[in-house]
RNA sequence: GGGCCUGUAGCUCAGUUGGUUAGAGCGCUACCUUGACACGGUAGAGGUCACAGAUUCGAGUUCUGUCAGGCCCA
């Protein structure tokens, strides 16, 4: 290689396609199987969802994780890193709809080649049948999947793309469905119809780790209830006055003296005239409103909780619609002491969404019974994570996976994680102790991962839901709804004494927990499973430790009693450069695929790396820019070293040796950062020994003794030295950045070591290195340039200058061992010699530059 | 309301076990075309370490409280 035929500039565009494609060609990323457990390093890479927004945050988190992976492969291990696409869910669901046009209708029939074309241009969402939204889906998460893919290959991942999985492909669909059989086996699932959480628009229910607080503005309304048999009344304060048709009834703490006697008799409602229990509860504030509140089906979880405790009815109003369903009082279940006038009252608000239903009784009927003005108030309301309407509990029927008799097994398996930063161990311990609820793995949604579930229908076609119909191990992935169960035949799908398939699908997180067993070939694959799980790290960010850590965590514990991997790395958060979180709706999304053309994928990569694990970032170009410098001088400092040269000889002379145990040292150190994930540390610490030591000090120091033609040996070993700084560090700062230092790598270093790439060369040790014990000559030489640099600096000359006449002064210790690299410093100052004096004065490594005299002229 | 994190130069951030005069990069000022690199180099200015107290010979660092920002949970 001619290096002095190398270009003056680094392009760094074309260096990262030509070296994406050597990588893949070379199998430099791949998994290699036949190697055991113990050689292997496991990634549990985050599957990105694909529908959403690219931003820098991604590119932020996913260049963290190839640090770790690119630092192991360097160990020697076998690398196990895949990559996989979440698909399935709402947020494809809405983009799909946005983007086409359309609306799924579950009674409609699949049509063959469906026209999107024509969709897009009427005015109306287009009704399609499942299966053909279902087509839509797939479509254009799989364009999705591309640009994400193309991204992840240009910041350079280094993902063995051998193993990609998407989580509503064959293999993932499976993975969840076994999961499924397996839990249901193991007695951990059960359906039941209970109220759940429920988003009314998306018309699904949710769990609570998708559930939000959000402080809301409402009313607080005072509303007088009599008490059945006398004339006694007391006020109760609600935020949710358009439920007064469900209250079932009413309850105040046991020690409050002001309702004291009413427990145990039972009150009457304004308006329908219902009489209800009035029952003691230690959940009843006494500071709150007036201390005594309504109970209806169903305004909350406490609700819930004494429904459930105190066997009240069940009078939901609420639809799934979120809009008032009609009811009857004086009918069954709905008591009523004057059923009449109830039901002209409820006849006003039936049909009306909860919003208007509010103000219509509040307006027109409370009259009497509403005590003063509503008082206005801010209070936390939950909602969907997704969603724009509060959440409502209704009853529906749902699965569950029971977790709230785990907690204290959950809580000892986030122990046994060790989690990076440390503290972020509290995130999932917090979440963990105060979970409320099961996990409700069912949604009412189309594109996702069915369950593997029918049920018989009775002589009347009722569906029996006490004894499901569960598919065979060997029929996965199965479809309910195009395939019939075990013993029926198609034709008996949805007939009486025949078969009716569940249609629901899973929770999105109950098929992505299984990242590490859809990876390691679960439960088909035994060899491979024991060859990857548990894993070695899960890398993530903060606010999926309730959802995807969290649940994770679970599978790995019901499935296998295991933690799932040995580490969790927690990235933080890129804010935009206010500190504020970035959002679409906020405008500041940074998307990254410009900053790649302007600063190069290694600049980007330097940008994410110098964030520490679980610290925030702000948004900051100049990084960008130092990174980038960065990277152009590695290109010319590596020109630099390999246009050296001389007769191989060793390294000899003490400052090429003091340099050397300098070098030793850093090695050591990063090498310990690294195995703490301090990875930000590190590269600066690399990079401070990069540029302060070698390009702006070492390589000064010797450029002339480099050069020699009368010191054969100094120069060798000059050379030498040269060569085993670069080669060294260029591979202390490949896993940060892979494509300038494999450039460089590949000039001469790659021949010369037999590794063709630096990324498979062996990460650097303090055993490559001469066993020197001073490197304090090295300092001493840096201080002498920076004295004489200093005084051509004050006298206004380039630092180029050469000088005709030096004398300079330190004290006898420093002196003494400065004598050894006096011809280097001389010639990097340009000074034909460098004559010393003694002066006690000084401090050690102080130098007193006592006469200069520059030449007068260049040249 | 409970908890966690953060607050250090104009900006972005280091500062590990308490130890001399608190550091880096960017930006700024002056100078220097230098032979790998002007996408460079040399020199310099710039700080009440959020605030108040406590412990200590000594506190950016430990403790308590306050303020501000962010997040998690209720």
């Amino acid at each position: 290689m001619d290096i002095s035929q190398l270009p003056k500039h680094f392009d760094s565009r074309q260096a990262e396609d030509a070296w994406d494609a050597k990588w893949e060609e070379w199998g430099v990323h791949a998994y290699d199987t036949s190697r055991p457990r113990e050689e292997t390093y496991v990634v549990d890479t985050p599957p990105p969802t694909v529908s959403g927004s690219l931003h820098v945050g991604h590119v932020f988190s996913y260049t963290h994780t190839d640090l770790m992976a690119r630092y192991q492969r360097m160990l020697g291990r076998n690398i196990f890193y895949p990559m996989g696409w979440d698909d399935n869910g709402l947020p494809t669901e809405r983009r799909v709809q946005n983007f086409f046009n359309v609306r799924c209708d579950t009674a409609l029939h699949h049509v063959d080649e469906f026209d999107t074309a024509a969709a897009a241009k009427e005015k109306n969402p287009v009704s399609v049948a499942r299966s053909n939204f279902i087509e839509l889906c797939l479509q254009l998460t799989h364009e999705d999947e591309k640009v994400f893919k193309a991204l992840w290959r240009r910041i350079g991942l280094s993902v063995d793309w051998k193993q990609e999985y998407s989580t509503i492909d064959d293999r993932c669909r499976r993975t969840a469905q076994y999961s499924f059989l397996d839990l249901f086996h193991k007695g951990h699932i059960y359906a039941v119809n209970s109220p759940a959480m429920w988003d009314v628009d998306f018309q699904t229910a949710v769990a609570q780790a998708e559930v939000e607080d959000r402080p809301t503005a409402g009313h607080f309304h005072d509303i007088r209830f009599g008490v059945e048999g006398s004339d006694d009344s007391f006020v109760i304060a609600t935020t949710r006055p358009e439920l007064l048709a469900a209250c079932v009834g009413v309850t105040a703490h046991p020690d409050d003296a002001r309702y004291k006697p009413f427990f145990g008799k039972r009150a009457v409602t304004p308006v329908f005239h219902v009489p209800v229990p009035i029952f003691p509860s230690e959940l009843a504030d006494p500071e709150k409103g007036t201390g005594i509140l309504m109970v209806c089906t169903f305004g909350d979880a406490t609700d819930v909780r004494w429904w459930r405790e105190q066997s009240l009815p069940n009078r939901q109003i609420i639809g799934r619609n979120g809009r008032l369903m009609p009811v009857a009082f004086g009918e069954p279940n709905w008591e009523s002491q004057n059923p009449e006038a109830a039901n002209a009252a409820y006849a006003q608000i039936s049909g009306r969404n909860t919003k208007q239903a509010r103000n219509i009784l509040v307006e027109q009927l409370l009259g009497p019974a509403l005590v003063d003005t509503p008082k206005p108030i801010e209070h936390s309301v939950k909602y969907f994570e997704k969603g724009d309407q509060p959440l409502e509990f209704i009853s529906t029927r749902q699965w569950f996976v029971r977790l709230l008799d785990k907690k204290e097994d959950l809580l000892a398996c986030g122990d046994r994680i060790q989690w990076h930063p440390d503290f972020m161990r509290l995130r999932y311990r917090i979440w963990t102790e105060n979970l409320q609820f099961d996990w409700c793995i069912s949604r009412q949604r189309y594109f996702g991962v069915p369950f593997p579930v029918w049920y018989r229908l009775d002589a009347e076609g009722n569906p029996d839901f006490t004894q499901p119909i569960l598919a065979e191990v060997e029929t996965l992935p199965v479809d309910p709804m195009d395939t019939a169960p075990p013993g029926f035949t198609e034709s008996q799908r949805n007939q009486p004494n025949g078969f009716t398939a569940e249609s629901d699908v899973f929770d999105t997180w109950f098929t992505s927990s299984l990242s590490p067993q859809i990876s390691s070939g679960w439960p088909l694959d035994e060899k491979r499973h024991d060859g990857l799980f548990p894993n070695d790290v899960r890398p993530q960010s903060h606010e999926i430790i309730r959802t995807w850590a969290f649940y994770t965590i679970v599978k790995a514990w019901l499935h296998s009693g295991t933690i799932p991997w040995n580490h969790v790395a927690i990235s933080g958060w890129v804010l935009d450069p206010d500190r504020k979180k970035m959002s679409k709706s906020k405008g500041n999304v940074v998307t990254p695929m410009h900053l790649l053309d302007e600063y190069g994928a290694d600049a980007v990569r330097y940008w994410s790396a110098n964030a520490r694990l679980g610290t925030d970032t702000a948004f900051d170009t100049n990084i960008l820019k130092v990174g980038k410098r960065l990277v152009t001088k590695l290109f010319n400092a590596g020109k630099f070293v390999l246009m050296q040269t001389a007769e191989p000889t060793p390294v000899s002379h003490p400052l090429d040796l003091a340099f050397l145990a300098q070098l030793r040292a850093l090695v050591t150190k990063i090498t310990d950062q690294f195995e703490k994930y301090e990875h930000a540390y590190a590269l600066g610490e690399i990079e401070r020994f990069f540029w302060r030591g070698l390009t702006d000090n070492y390589l000064e120091l010797v450029k002339a003794r480099s050069r020699s033609e009368t010191e054969p040996a100094g120069r060798g070993s000059a050379v030498a030295t040269l060569r085993i700084a670069m080669n060294v560090l260029l591979r202390l700062f490949a896993p940060f950045v892979p494509y300038i230092t494999e450039e460089v790598w590949s000039w001469e270093f790659a021949a010369e070591t037999g590794r063709r790439s630096v990324h498979q060369a062996s990460w650097p040790t303090a055993a490559e290195f001469p066993a020197t014990a001073d490197d304090a000559l090295f300092e001493t030489a840096v201080a002498a340039l920076a004295a004489v640099n200093k005084s051509k600096s004050e006298g206004g000359v380039s630092v180029g200058r050469a000088i005709s006449q030096l004398k300079i002064a330190a004290n006898p210790a420093t002196a003494a061992r400065f004598e050894a690299a006096r011809n280097d410093v001389a010639g990097a100052v340009r000074a034909s010699g460098c004559e010393m004096s003694i002066n006690d004065n000084l401090e050690d490594n102080q130098f007193e530059v006592v006469s200069v005299q520059f030449e007068t002229s260049e040249g």
